[in-house]
DNA sequence: TTTATATTTAGATAAACTTCTAAATAAGAG
DNA sequence: CTCTTATTTAGAAGTTTATCTAAATATAAA
């Protein structure tokens, strides 16, 4: 879980994230949002993909990412408990 | 909430927080569960403080620390929102 | 098989992060 | 006032991260 909250801490990285949800995108429809270069970009999907917050299939010259909730249910589990917890909440 | 997101982003620092999820703590008390220096928890906790995470207040010699759990809500919302949304979920 | 398109890998650089030790500050006790 | 305890600030070292350009790989089309 810590790959997690680590690929989370990066405003691309969310806002990718952001993107995914409307539905799959390949790498080259998600780096044209960026005003960044794709390698940049294909470095932040590897960081998410390795956190398993993404999931990636080829199909023909493309390469599609999805959105992996199960990783994200994590984090907001964590988040959910700390937050119950908490004395203050 | 990019501060907030960097903030968790540390092993260290999300045990902070499950730490005063329990009971407000101080510094000392805080350093004394982690194998490194009290100034490098000294500077965990200004991380967390610079994004709202946690509330000091000194009370004589020492520093008590709690859980703001606005910002955890914060960014529980963004989690939920991006869970939710995903055509996955 | 050559060419074009999509994406990644390699290597470099600069900035940010984590940690340390030593020194400084703040507050209370004698 | 001096000493002790609690905590932070300063400054440095080593590591990781984000970004870039150039080159490599993979697939499809001509």
């Amino acid at each position: 879980m810590n790959d997690a909250f680590k690929a989370l801490a990066d405003p691309t990285r969310r806002q990718i994230i952001t993107l995914l949800t409307e539905r799959h995108r390949s790498a080259g429809e998600i780096a044209d949002q960026f005003h960044i270069s794709k390698p940049s970009i294909s470095h932040h999907l590897n960081v998410l993909k390795q956190a398993h917050l993404i999931v990636d299939e080829r199909r023909g010259q493309h390469i599609w990412y999805t959105l992996n909730t199960r990783v994200l249910q994590e984090v907001l589990g964590w988040l959910l408990n700390v937050t119950l917890l908490s004395h203050e909440a």
